[in-house]
DNA sequence: CCAATAGTGTCTGTTAGACAGTATGAA
DNA sequence: TTCATACTGTCTAACAGACACTATTGG
């Protein structure tokens, strides 16, 4: 019995609300088979930490970060305070959204203890200060099939299928890619973006620009970086051959099957 | 303080976690300023229940159908309870999804009770039972507009509005379309529904024909319907002109900006 | 000159969207 | 005959997708 609120719950209540993470970020590594400037490899990574394995709940068990939520925060201050607190990131925006919110029976044997699940897209630079002070090598970022192959704790597998679903759709309809890109960016770093987090998306790099900087209903997604002297800006970080630098807008088109 | 489970929260614990459901409909009159036959007047209306003008909360206000969940359900199955109970669908299918989780400190004067919003789709027909033995008249139907105007209990407005954006969202890439309609309608009824939850939805009847059913990577969301003999099914009930009847498939094209 | 990327050009069939026009049948 | 719907047809510009091609430059 629950003996906190006065007037209220003619019901039991939850042994807490905890919110849990599913932190995304792209790692990009510079390819090893050639020697010639070329595109990183890329690879989709998720942020898991290994609980306590003297915990009588799932011990030795990775799981997301999480953790309680309380009374006097916002359930998205609870993530993003989670967010922080695991990933040292302090002042940059992050992108987080609500997931959504699990129960099931015997989720957690230590109690009735929903969860809210949370998802994160968090760039590789933000995360540099991440590896360093992490001696306990508790929390460690596994490459998305790694994870889904693994005995996650809790329902914390069908939260990571729920999460990585949501992105691959959010990366084809939305800016999203953007979270994973410095400002500005070559088309080919865009278009790697895109396949590494979701590989069943291929086209011809070369009709991929046409449509995103060529045509009426696309043209206005992306943008091309210019100068304090309105020249426009190349790269050849990743070529030989110049690159032009692009920058997304707020645009974003809405896309309808009828 | 909670005592509720021995070993886990050194935190303090929600009070309840109830779910609350935006049960959207479409109610269709015959239009009145004709005696031909003629499509209906379509209205997308939500489900409300009046408050207890003697509660300590929120005492008469509208507010969404919803109740405290418990240990031994799911969110889920709280959500589709509490459906059945207010609307009296008993053996239907209904579509009902979890919008999402929702807490600020405040929102429930009685405590800290965060809620998880579901919405629902329900045909009119399935809603038929509603009314009949409804002589307490605190639960009613409004449009979307007469709601989205009144002051609601809790922060049931914003719930509202995050609902109705996502109808609207899943009205256009998806097929929910076919919870506010017959198993076999009509392209005119099927548009009509379209514009009904979205009304910024427009498209020249005849080229809305041609892209649904004439276009390959559209091709497929609908069907015609034919009778056992193989035939083409029509209608005439909103007009005197036959119209071809059509049902949906399991097929949803997926879209993308890239 | 090779590797790896950047970019242009071209071609064919498909599609979007505007709009005109015909058909049906009950009141 | 009119009304409200059902449908077909036509035209143009835009688009998708395949694929061939040239350009750049460090090693």
């Amino acid at each position: 019995m629950n003996s906190a609120s006065v007037s209220k719950p003619v019901f039991r209540s939850p042994d807490g609300l905890p919110t849990d993470i599913c932190i995304f970020t792209i790692t990009s590594e510079p390819r090893k088979d050639t020697k010639n400037k070329s595109l990183p490899e890329r690879k989709l990574k998720i942020l898991l930490i290994q609980r306590d394995p003297n915990s009588d709940r799932f011990p030795g068990y990775w799981a997301f970060p999480g953790g309680f939520s309380n009374e006097h925060e916002t359930l998205d201050a609870c993530a993003e305070r989670e967010l922080r607190e695991e990933t040292h990131i302090l002042n940059e925006n992050v992108h987080i959204e609500q997931l959504k919110a699990y129960y099931t029976p015997g989720r957690d044997p230590g109690g009735w203890i929903p969860t809210v699940a949370y998802y994160a897209l968090v760039n590789e630079k933000s995360l540099s200060g991440f590896k360093a002070d992490d001696d306990a090598v508790d929390a460690r970022l596994f490459t998305v099939e790694e994870a889904l192959s693994m005995k996650l704790a809790f329902d914390h597998n069908k939260i990571l299928e729920d999460a990585l679903k949501r992105i691959q759709e959010k990366m084809l309809q939305t800016n999203i890619a953007k979270e994973f890109l410095p400002e500005e960016f070559t088309l080919s770093e865009l278009l790697q973006v895109i396949e590494t987090v979701v590989p069943t998306y291929t086209v011809d790099r070369s009709n991929f620009e046409k449509k995103l900087v060529g045509t009426k209903t696309r043209k206005g997604i992306i943008e091309v970086a210019r100068d304090s002297q309105d020249r426009i800006k190349y790269s050849n970080e990743y070529s030989q051959n110049k690159a032009k630098l692009y920058r997304f807008t707020d645009y974003v088109p809405f896309l309808t099957i009828y």
